[in-house]
DNA sequence: CCTTAATATAAGTATATACATATATTAATT
DNA sequence: AATTAATATATGTATATACTTATATTAAGG
């Protein structure tokens, strides 16, 4: 029972589901992390998500919303949002597909330009990072996050 | 030279630096578990980002937002905002400081309960994550989320 | 063919997030 | 003591995120 806790008990189990709860340890990494990224593609007026998304579209030629979502662990929702953004600084392109219900998302020759200039910026992180932890941590840490993610895609 | 690149190219690219980037994959990974969280504390009309800045709350009596937001690596300005809403659920009090500048924010005797119920709920995701990874994984996973987190504050 | 069901995306609403700027208050300088 | 500098929080603006609902389009059933 938490209500007969004194201040002390409760300060402990804060701590204590502070430093073993992955989801806060995500957030709250993704939060320090981003601000890094984002400071990085500044020069190109870009975000780190930002970044990712155009590499994935890059990646992805003539996807629809719902087929980029899917790797992208993200709603569709919020990719119809965030592809707005991007189509309006020019890096990606929107169109009807044959299937009228579908959009086509395709990066423009600015948005490959965009990423070209970003791409050592990305570098530069990545390599900091590894100087950081490793390459061998950071290795176990992409593969930790990926089986995590395909975790929660089954039910 | 990315422009000259073609489609092929751009796509291992584009599943390359996908698979490496740290940035993206704590942020999917988070996105992920973020909705697994929510799902799970949905009964309590409470998200995961709430709980864990309630359990935060409820280990910082009297704390300011400054001196919150320092262990959350969250800006004062994002964690402003935070906890209106969390006030407005009734879960914590907010009273100025002897310092008039400063709000010292507490839990309320809700938010305490409110805690209590939620706990279980964690605890099970908890498990369920462990029970994917391995407890091992898990510990290493959370110490280098850690030390990143210590890395970014640093310079 | 017409109605109904399924599907893809967008829009409504709410929260999370950060940076820049404004406001209020305290501390420091002269 | 009065002015200036520093500090704490809030507000303006923009993006990221998800859930729910609306809209448009295609597919299925009759």
């Amino acid at each position: 029972m938490l209500s007969g806790k004194t201040d002390q008990e409760l300060k402990e189990l804060s701590i204590k589901t502070g430093n073993a709860c992955v989801g806060f340890n995500l957030r709250r990494t993704a939060r320090l992390l981003g601000r890094l990224y984002d400071e990085a593609f500044e020069p190109l007026g870009l975000k780190g998500t930002q970044f990712s998304l155009l590499m994935a579209v890059a990646g992805n030629k003539d996807a629809t919303i719902g087929e980029l979502a899917q790797p992208l662990g993200m709603e569709r929702s919020t990719l119809s949002r965030n592809i707005v953004v991007l189509q309006k600084k020019g890096l990606v392109t929107v169109e009807e597909g044959e299937d009228r219900r579908q959009q086509k998302i395709s990066i423009t020759e600015q948005g490959i330009f965009v990423l070209q200039e970003a791409l050592p910026l990305w570098e530069r992180i990545q390599e900091r990072l590894i100087g950081e932890l490793g390459v061998e941590r950071i290795n176990n840490l992409l593969e930790d996050l990926q089986s995590l993610s395909q975790g929660t895609k089954e039910k």
